[in-house]
DNA sequence: TAGATTGTTAATCGATTAACAATC
DNA sequence: TAGATTGTTAATCGATTAACAATC
C-alpha cells in the first residue's frame, strides 16, 4: 500500500515532545498565563525554540506572529493531535506495586485516557478492588477488551510472562502496548510497541558516573 | 595530528544501547551459547548490524574477524563499561506503589547495583520495610547518602515534591538521578537526569491509534 | 583454503538549529 | 509605527547504514 501521503511522516521525536509541550503549558494555564512565545518555552524546556515552532508546524499554524501562542487554544490542539479530547480505554495486566503505581494514574486530571481494567494470574489477586477496578482473571483478557473497547495494553507482568501477555493483547485486538517488562517483545507490524525498561534506565545511567 | 588523543565523544544512543546488548547476551550465556556475530544480534534485537558492530567498536576490539564475538568476554566487557563491575549504590526517594515495585528490583541478579536505602515523609511509613530495606525520614537523606556512598538517585515521589527531592539529592552529592515524576527537573550541568514519564509515555502512545 | 565476519571509512539519512521574510 | 515572533527554508550537525579491506 503505498502513497497514501496525507500525512507529512511525522518522526517519533516530534511525538514524544508533544506530551512535554503539554504539560508546560497546563501548567501556565493554571499559573493564568494566556499567551506564551517559543523563546519562552524553548528555556523553560531546556529546547531549541525554532525546533518547537517546527514541530507545532507540521500539524497547522497555532501561532501568531509577533505574539507567540495563545495557550488555551494550544493546548486545545495538542490535545486533539495526540487524541487526548477522546475516550481512550486502557488494560493493564499486572496487579504487582507497578501496576499498583500505574492504575494510580488514572486519577489524571481531564485525562480522556483511563484504565478500564486490569488483570493478574494469581488467584489470591483476583477479585481484589485496585483503584476501583475488580482484578479480573487474565483470560478474561479478550473478552473484557471487546467490551470495553479497550486500544491500549500496558504490560506489568515478570519478563518471563510478558511475551505471552503481549500474544495476548495482540489476539485481543490491541493495537499499541507500553511494555513494562525487561524483555524485548516480538508484537506483528501493526501494532505499536514502546518500551520503558527500569533495569536498562538505570544500566545506562551508571556509565555517566 | 601525532600525539593528540581524541577522546571519541559517546552519543547517549550508544550507551543506551549497551545495556539492552547486554540483556541478550546475558539470555545467550545461560542457554549456553558461545559466540555470536553482529548479523545475529541484530536479527533478534531489529537493530542494524553495522551498528552494533561500531557501538561496540567505541570501546575496543571485542570480536574477531570471521568468527564474531565470544558471549562471555563481550559480556565483562559491556559490564565494565557500563561501570556494573563496580559497587554502586542507589538511594530511592518515595515509598509509594512505585517505589515498592523499584526496590522489587534489587534482587536483580549480579549486578552490582543495589537500592541501599529507601526515603519518605509519610510518618505512617518510617521504620517500615521494603525489600529488607526500613523506610527512612527524609531529612535522614544527607547523612545516609554519604554513609552508603550512594551515587545514583531515584525520584518516585509526586510531581510537587520532586523539585524539592532533586535539591536534596544534589545537595547530598548524588551525580546521577532517574525521575519517575511528571515535571521537568532543574538540575546542575554536572548532574545527570534521566526521565522516565508514564504520562508522557502513554499519550505519545495515544498518537499513534 | 574459502567463507564469514569484524572494524572502519564513506555515503546516506534524518533531525536539529540558524536565518529571515512575513506580519501581528 | 517598531519591536517581536511566527512559519519555513537553508545550513548544520549527528546518527545510521552501506561497503569493503583485513583477517580469522
Amino acid at each position: 500500500m503505498k502513497g497514501t501521503v496525507k500525512t507529512p511522516k511525522i518522526s517519533d521525536a516530534v511525538v514524544r515532545r508533544l506530551p512535554v509541550y503539554l504539560r508546560y503549558l497546563t501548567y501556565l494555564q493554571q499559573m493564568n498565563v494566556k499567551t506564551v512565545s517559543s523563546q519562552q518555552l524553548g528555556k523553560f524546556l531546556d529546547i531549541n525554540p525554532a525546533q518547537i515552532r517546527k514541530d507545532l508546524a507540521y500539524f497547522g499554524e497555532f501561532g501568531r506572529k509577533g505574539i507567540g501562542y495563545e495557550i488555551e487554544y494550544l493546548i486545545e490542539r495538542i490535545r486533539a493531535i495526540l487524541k487526548l479530547d477522546q475516550r481512550i480505554n486502557v488494560v493493564l495486566v499486572g496487579a504487582g506495586h507497578l501496576g499498583h503505581a500505574l492504575s494510580n494514574y488514572n486519577a489524571y486530571k481531564k485525562d480522556n485516557m483511563r484504565i478500564v481494567a486490569i488483570f493478574d494470574v494469581d488467584p489470591g489477586k483476583i477479585g481484589k478492588e485496585i483503584a476501583g477496578l475488580t482484578i479480573e482473571p487474565l483470560d478474561r483478557l479478550k473478552e473484557t477488551v471487546r467490551e470495553k473497547k479497550a486500544k491500549i495494553g500496558i504490560i506489568a507482568v515478570p519478563a518471563e510472562a510478558a511475551q505471552e501477555v503481549a500474544d495476548m493483547l495482540v489476539a485481543a485486538g490491541i493495537k499499541a502496548i507500553l511494555n513494562f517488562a525487561p524483555v524485548n517483545l516480538k508484537v506483528p507490524e501493526d501494532v505499536r510497541l514502546h518500551h520503558t525498561d527500569l533495569t536498562t534506565e538505570l544500566q545506562s545511567l551508571a556509565y555517566y558516573l
